[in-house]
DNA sequence: AAAGATAGTGTAATGAGTACACTTAGCAAA
DNA sequence: TTTGCTAAGTGTACTCATTACACTATCTTT
């Protein structure tokens, strides 16, 4: 049998998600390059006997400091024309001992808390900001495309598993910061009288004794998601096809 | 900046389910070694410059001669530690040049419909055959952690796009098929009026004038998917999420 | 004290899911 | 040809979830 023996490189790009009460945004790095911006997803090459999963989570921990964040591949980038813009080429030369080397990357998901969390300054980036997902903005590489395969496999997988969804928003929230992040997530709106009724059925939707304070109206009452009720009252699944 | 330089093979792995009108069957490759069988998935490395798809591609019409099958890569296994069964290392000493080498591999899913297309012998298997995807059978490598993890995202994935479920139906099919199916898929047991009921509501499932022939019992009627339909009807998400 | 802003609340109508039993059409065996 | 077997095909009543919709309550600011 034949063996090629051929052996590309293998990296991990990493689109994380955070929500700031009004929209959801992604994680970029910043470079300047000839005079210009560019950004990118961050991610690195994966290390000899590194498995896949570790390094994800070494991407993340570097850039935010935070370990045990939802985490999850969703799609391995492998055309053998990934590279071809050449500004990335000389970006791409300036940085890998072996530059003309095919490299195939996996794109991984990831939702963060934004409050309170400071990002850590970066070998890679100069800077690393919040872009919204939903705004256009150019990426280095393929970088475009990973997040928004990124963005719609995120859709898809808490269409299926809601419950990760509780992962961008703090220990404690309102109804309504629940209901923009929902609306932001499935890109329609809802009414609010309805979306209260469906949520409040849900007895993982515990009622805290604090409420909102120095707000200009009526302050709202703070909810916490409790996952193990969760996880019994899901139990049912929905199952409705076609 | 840190280059590793380390230089993993890439492979596709691919799971191929079938239909046979009672269960799902997935595709297995079986091979004799010091007197025993050890079964597999089919898969090849990639090669270079070939996309990963491609890849899969190649896999699937050298084992079936068919071409645009529903292909869907669900995972990349990149466990340093994948190989570790004395019986698969001593196979892969015996067909890769370089068997010390990591290999990092993709997982594909694909769909084919049974009836009327014949295995093409291949390099790789003394022979090839169907196996109920719920029945046990220990597979070389972590090809049982590979097969449960692309059943488990058919799944998830027909709960979305429950329209390439009839990548796995013939052209015409019964009522009671796709009933079949739909119960093999989801795992549970449905009412057969319910069920026709709910059916019978989508356009895009249109009767033929074509019966059944030959059984011993009222024939039943045939159908035919209408994807265009499809389509039409299914702009409308479902989106209930919590 | 008034104005501004968001929280918080109920009802009636419609539509979907569920449970459930008998008749029909073809084949085969007596 | 009659009888029996098997799976196809059909309708109703009940329950429960979804939907549309408008006003009062509470806090801050001016």
């Amino acid at each position: 049998m034949e063996d090629f023996h051929y052996n590309p490189h293998i990296s991990v790009d990493c689109v994380i998600f955070g929500f700031d009460d009004q929209k959801i945004n992604i994680l970029l790095i910043k470079r300047k390059q000839s005079g210009k911006n560019v950004f990118a997803l961050p991610g690195d090459l994966v290390q000899k006997g590194e498995d896949l999963d570790h390094a994800a989570s070494r991407v993340l921990f570097e850039l935010t400091g935070l370990q045990n964040l939802y985490l999850e591949q969703f799609k391995a980038f492998g055309s053998p024309d990934r590279i071809k813009d050449p500004v990335d080429i000389e970006w791409i030369k300036s940085i890998r001992e072996h530059p003309e080397e095919r490299v195939i990357t996996i794109g991984y998901n990831s939702l963060v808390k934004v409050d309170g969390f400071e990002f850590t300054p970066s070998s890679f980036a100069e800077e690393v900001l919040w872009h919204p997902i939903e705004k256009p903005q150019k990426l280095a590489f393929d970088h475009n495309d990973i997040a928004n395969t990124g963005w719609f496999m995120l859709r898809e997988k808490i269409k299926r598993e809601p419950m990760i969804a509780f992962s961008l928003l703090p220990e404690k929230f309102t109804l309504r910061q629940l209901q923009t992040l929902y609306e932001a997530i499935v890109g329609i709106s809802l009414d609010k009288r309805n979306f209260r009724k469906r949520m409040l059925r849900n007895n993982f939707l515990v009622a805290m004794e604090e409420r909102e304070t120095g707000v200009s109206h009526k302050p709202a009452q703070y909810f916490r998601f409790d996952e193990d009720t969760y996880r019994e009252d899901f139990a049912r699944d929905q199952w409705f096809l076609f």
